[in-house]
Order: structure tokens, then sequence, then C-alpha cells
DNA sequence: TTTAAAAGATAGTAATGCTATCATAAATAA
DNA sequence: TTATTTATGATAGCATTACTATCTTTTAAA
């Protein structure tokens, strides 16, 4: 049995889907490559387009600019992201259980899933990790959300803080919390390979420490009173 | 009695030492304030050079690049930061009530400080909250740490993991506990603002509110075991 | 098989991110 | 005080970036 897997994107993102075409899915993953190989400020539409063999008026035909591209990628995480989690925590009646799956997803480098052919989540993940805020801390980000760019990452928020208010239904900021552990999820990752001094994880550089971290910052925060 | 308080910063970050001369004070001053006008995205050397009356060139005769201008101002704003926690909690004795002041310094809006002539502090804040992150989340992240930039960063950190553990001497993660505070107090204020149903603070958009949240989330963490 | 949609090819333009040079003004040392 | 270093101003230029426009050819749906 193949499946594919497809995320519905938000229309105002792009002038033309970049689903229904070759050169669009070829977009989608050369950017995807050369955002996590350049980084986002070092990536052009110029080299984009010289990296898929077509020209750069034919990228400016389906994104605007490289900022709406960015926000697509990352919205499309997000997306699968949630995806992931209620698969992942179907049948699980246990809130805790749940939650923990859930901190291990967001800190755990992503495995390539085979079921979306043009998507390398292993590198996407990359890109979330050290561009993944540069989406919003921009001047457009009231504009951007009017357009609702935001809402695969608000949605996600909003999925953990049920799953926090489940453990814990007198809790008092479990969005807040939410995005204090998906944030941290990839800040965490951050310091720890770059700056490892910012973290306790500097010696053995694991994953699984930043899981412990955070299970610890999450759940001494909800069980108490 | 005027003092002026004086902040040594890393001779790496410009070619020519801004505080010595009344241009260099003056881009100091400038880039602040377009920074937090535009963006940093939107801000260059061109509109910084003709807000302050001279040419693009006597710029770069100070910073060889807007993002080393970035890092030094948020580097000074840092060193700035760790004076401000080291005045305020003098002669407090319970690490408690000093991590509590910590927490409150770092999520509350500045206030300008008198002390230092050509810097607006309140408006360094709102950059630092914004455009932060984007100091170290570039792909030159391990030359700049070479250099050393981003120690005001990183003794802040320090300081503040510290205090935690003088709180609770057996707490594993007092680094990255640190760092999830500095970079909450600035996520959670910009979210609150921009993107407010990723936070609870939506309704009241009060600072106090953060504060609550970010003390909650320390001291549960660090109180128990 | 026509015809519309997508892609390729090419050109051009304003802004950005620099570097270089030469003249002048201001500060400092001889 | 003069000499000379140091900082600034003025101007030019250039490669790259971030687009927009147009025209032709290929591909694919009606």
């Amino acid at each position: 049995m193949k499946l594919q897997l497809q995320i519905k994107m938000n229309e105002d993102l792009f002038l033309r889907n970049p689903e229904h075409t070759e050169l669009g899915r070829n977009i989608i993953k050369h950017s995807i490559q050369l955002i996590a190989q350049y980084g986002f400020e070092a990536f052009t539409f110029k080299k984009l387009a010289e990296d898929i063999g077509t020209t750069e008026a034919g990228i400016y035909r389906y994104f605007e600019n490289k900022h709406l591209l960015l926000i697509y990628i990352i919205a499309w995480y997000w997306s699968w992201l949630e995806y992931q989690i209620s698969f992942q925590t179907n049948n699980v009646t246990d809130p805790v259980v749940k939650l923990k799956k859930v901190i291990k997803l967001l800190a755990t480098t992503v495995v390539d899933d085979a079921t979306t052919s043009y998507v390398n989540e292993s590198l996407l993940h990359q890109i979330i990790i050290s561009e993944g805020s540069k989406a919003y801390l921009t001047k457009q980000v009231g504009e951007d959300n009017k357009h609702q760019f935001f809402k695969p990452y608000k949605d996600l928020c909003a999925v953990i803080g049920n799953i926090i208010l489940e453990c814990s239904p007198k809790y008092k900021y479990p969005r807040s919390l939410a995005t204090t552990i998906i944030e941290m999820a990839h800040f965490q990752n951050f310091f720890m390979i770059n700056l490892p001094s910012l973290t306790d994880f500097g010696k053995n550089k694991a994953e699984s420490e930043i899981i412990l971290f955070l299970n610890d910052l999450v759940f001494s925060s909800i069980k108490k009173g």
C-alpha cells in the first residue's frame, strides 16, 4: 500500500500552486536543500533557479518573493508535524504519555518521510531550527497574520495546549507553555550545536538530554496545584 | 553627581571605535532608531547615512556590515543588562528574590537610562525582542562565536544559571533554564503583541502576566527534588 | 486538432552591499 | 606654529539582488 500525504496549503502563499507541476515541486524540493545549505539570508531565487535548471522569472511565477517561500515551507512543516502528532498519539488515552510523545517528536531530528516525495523532512527540520522564527520576526508579521499564514503554527500550539490542559485542567498558561516547548525544543538544539555553553548539553550533544530537560520543565510546571 | 556608564566592547566588532567620535556615537544612536523603526531586514547603511547626514562610506569606516553593527548593539544591551542585574541584586541575599528580580528585569520594558547618553535602552529592548535572535541564527554563528561576539549573552546566561543553582544546588539544567527564561521573556512579549493566540496573555497584553508565567515556570522547575 | 496553460529565453531596472579615490577639515605632535 | 596624522565629506563605480516585462516555444487538456 502506497500512500501520498497531501497537505492543503494557504492559497495566498503562492501565485501558482507548486504542488501541481513538476517545476513547482522542484522549487519546494530545491529550496529546502538550498536554504538548509546556505541559510536563508544567502539563499536567492537566482541560485535556486540555477540549481533547478530554470530561470529566475520561472520561480517568480510561483512565489512573490523568498519570504513567502520560507513561510510556505515552514507552514508545511507545522502542518505535517501536527499530522504526525495526531497519528502518533492516536489511541493513546493517557495525556501524560501523549505530551511526552509530543515533546519527543518536537525535539528529535526527523527522518525523511517517504509518503511525501519531494519534501525532505530531515532538512526541513534543520531549517525550522535555524530559520523558523524568521518567518514571523518581521515588520510584516501583522499583515502576514491577517492572511492566516501562521495558522498551522497556531493550530499546533492549540493542540499541544489542549493536551497540557488534559494533563492539568487548572494550569493557567497552556498556550505559552506550548510555545515554550516548541521554541525551546529548537533553540536548545541550535545552542547545543553552535553555542554549547548556553546549554547543559554541551558534553554529549544528545537530543535525548533536551527531551529530559523539556520533560522536567513541563511536568514540574503542570503537576503541582 | 553625574555618572557616565562605559561598556567595554569587543574590538573585533568594529573597524573604528564608535564611542570615540561624534559620528560613531551617531551611528549607534541612529541605527537603534532605524532598526526599531524599519526592522533589521529593511535597515540599510544608506538609510542610516541619510538619517545621520553623512555618507554610506562614512558608516563603513566604523562597521564592516550591518550584521556586525546589529551584533554590536545587541552585545551592548546584554552587557548593560548584566550590569543592571548586578546593580539591582546587590545586597540581596535570598537567591529566590534575586531570581525574581532578574525575571522582572528581563520581561519588563526598559526605561531609557540617562547614564548612557547616546543609547535609547527602551528602543533597544524592542530590538532585542524582534531582532535579538537574528544575531546568532546565521550560518556564520561559528565564526562569530570564535571572535567571542556572544560573550555578553553567555556571561548573562552564566550569571542567571548561578542564581538558579543558588536557589536549587541540585537542579540539573541551570544554563538551559537561563536561556529559556531569557528567550521566553522576549518571545512571549513578541507573541503577546503580534500573535496573541500563541500565548495566554492576549486579553490584557500585560507584561506582568509574562512575569507570572515565567515565575511559575522557573520556580516549579527548581523547587522540587 | 485547437487552444490554453506552463515554461524557456532574454532584457531591463532600481536598490543593495560594498570598495576606491581624492579633497578637505580637525585634532595632535614636533 | 607648523607639520602631519587622523577623521570626514564628496563622488564614482561595480557586482549582486530583487524584482518586472515580453516574447517564443513546449506541453497538455478540451
